[in-house]
DNA sequence: GATGAATGAGGGTTCATTCAT
DNA sequence: AATGAATGAACCCTCATTCAT
């Protein structure tokens, strides 16, 4: 952006200070932003946490604002390269399923706080474009998932993507919570209920036989009881 | 110093007026709070979108927060109502989650911001238990539901409740506000996609032919076409 | 006031049930100020202790602070009388003084929280001129015994008479204090020791030539007059 | 970060800033607080006298209640070290007591606001323990100089100590009151009269035998214990 | 670049007082 | 005379942001 660049080893090595405490300040923000939420969290508890002046802040960014975003910025493209990993390399459409339903559970237990922060920074906010593009990208993953799924054959021709999308989408997250408030790291049930769902669902060849035989082997191996739960499920 | 009942009409007048200001509150303050978010409303706003004066408010709620409480409260002791109503006189399971998701749906599509308003306010308070209970009993109507098909023997007995459930609320209410956002008002796909997989999935006696044909119903009643979302799905 | 009397039986009927309110009210409102302070203490507080409406007790005293000054005369006006009687028929001056003394402290210790009610109220008020004349009226009482102790030949003619009552009163109203604090009622040793100082010190003729050629060089420095306050004394 | 010792200069000159506006500020507190009580100040009005934002003085002062501690923290302290200094270097008892007098009394004079908004911030209060320690080591002076004086054989071994310096504290205190009210700055009769009943009543050895004859008959009254309080006495 | 003191607008809440019923 | 809902001015405190050093 500046034609006179200075020496490269002088102006990596301040670049390099300058990015390392820019993670700096996004990794103490987000420790603190995740336990008290936007409103709560302050810009001096966030200089505190690192031991730099309020005003330090402001050199890195422009305002509080701009500080989350960038924090849920760099989460949302962190976790859409994970899934794009987690999908790569799988035979088939279920098994890639899977891999998504893995991985994007282990995400919602291990950064639930940070995903509900997400939700309640959004709203009443007009820049929401933004920030929500960033989670249209994660959820592309997904889309994309489905889409080549069908291209090769694997899911039915006539399902309309977006709906098995949210449905699939839709049926982790909340169990992502779910599991989360019961402090249940148990991934299973849910993972193979999804999956066997979806295979007897938009698996393209019908169902019959093969969907049975592939029942019986996922009950054998998750054991799943018959529980029914009270008041007290969620 | 007073009979046990004064003269009804002198004393119902009264009270009328009391309970009638309290909904004019109460309604005043969805308003504000749906657009704003509680934090950005202020409840000067609320004052002056009925024309009393600020403290009149809290002649009828102690703080700002017991306000939001209270809309939250009505809100969800309604849609739980309105959810029980629905699934009532439903001859089978499946007729009784469909009608549970058309009432979910609907319910999403009429109050998307006041959902939303509930999630944003939830976290980091301590007194969460009370509105995540309202939560609670709402879900419990789907919780109810899908144990009576098991009782009733149309639903498959080896499945766990709670994992069910979840991912049928977890589909709807995904779907629901990908619709919202979209402002696409038709929830039959999203309805029949769901129904015809739980009952692929969760119905007891076996999916073959019988899943099939109900297949072919539903194709040609939704006309499922094969739509590929790009990126700007959501 | 008014020409025209009601009916003299009706009228001291209802004057009896207005009066016994207004009693009614203040003291309930003693009890309430007591407690909380002047600034604590909210209207609505007292009028709740007696069951009626916040508006009655304005039906009775214009504003708050007419009904604390309507409590505080009503206090110190009995207070008065009480010290009064309680000097009366003693035979010499310094059995009026214990007898003051064991009044006043009995007093302090009863009514701790009341006097410091008076202290707190005062203070940053225009109109304290009437509650000062409350505690001057009070006060009054010492003077008036110490004056005809004088008169009597019973104490030094050339002591300054404000002088001895501020020793003798304050002495008193600070060990009520002490007293109080301490959950001590044990006033025998704050009274004797008072007396014994005053009749060593203001006692006429009772003192050692020593003491008196002290005391002459002493009133030689100060130029010691004998004044006698009034009721202005304070 | 920072070495042990930054350049003192350039530290000094923003701490000496800081300390000074902190000064400023209770210095103006303490002016509008006299003039005003604790109620009716306003922090914005503390904030106008000396030009400074209001949230200014929340940087120096956590809340309103704090600056007014501070306040009267650093005024006791410091008239407790007058105290202190007043009676030093007198040779004998009633030097000492009517030195330390004539320095409460002009302390009357000078402060008396001051000491009136001690006693009626404390009431009420939950922490009043803090307030009450700064009067306690203030009145300590008192109770060390009479055991000072007891020990030297300079008063009376009978006496009880908290006695004597409530009835000597009491006496100035009140006075003070009273020549503040009055406007007369002439305390020298005060002062006499207090030293000369102080000498007469508790001097060792001075007392003729008719006032021992009534001491002894009043000690064995009332049982007076030998009590030297600690600093804890009040 | 870093600092941290200063800013000041803004909002929730209180409560004495009024007045229509 | 009694009621109690309504009023609205007042005030403490927070905290993102600025800027002189």
């Amino acid at each position: 952006m500046s034609l006179d660049d200075p020496p490269p080893t002088a102006r990596s090595t301040r670049r390099q200070r300058v990015e390392e405490k820019e993670r700096a300040i996004l990794s103490a923000a987000r420790r603190i932003f995740e336990g008290k939420g936007y409103v709560s969290a302050r810009v001096a508890d966030v200089a505190a946490a690192i031991g730099v002046a309020e005003g330090t802040i402001y050199t890195y960014f422009p305002t509080k604002d701009a500080l989350v975003r960038a924090m849920l910025e760099s989460f949302w493209e962190g976790i859409t390269a994970e899934a794009r990993a987690a999908v790569d390399g799988h035979p088939d459409i279920f098994a890639r399923l899977e891999a998504l339903a893995k991985s994007h559970l282990a995400l919602c237990i291990r950064n639930w706080s940070f995903l509900e922060l997400t939700l309640r920074f959004l709203p009443g906010r007009s820049q929401d474009a933004q920030t929500r593009s960033l989670m249209r990208d994660y959820v592309a993953v997904f889309d994309e998932t489905f889409a080549t799924g069908q291209d090769k054959g694997e899911l039915m021709e006539e399902a309309e993507l977006w709906v098995a999308r949210d449905q699939f989408y839709g049926a982790l997250e909340y169990s992502g919570r779910t599991l989360m408030l019961r402090g249940n790291p148990d991934t299973a049930p849910v993972i193979n209920a999804l999956i066997s769902s979806f295979r007897a669902t938009y698996g393209a060849g019908g169902q019959p036989k093969a969907l049975e035989g592939r029942l019986a082997k996922l009950e054998a191996k998750s054991a799943i009881r018959v529980v029914r739960p009270g008041k007290r499920a969620l």
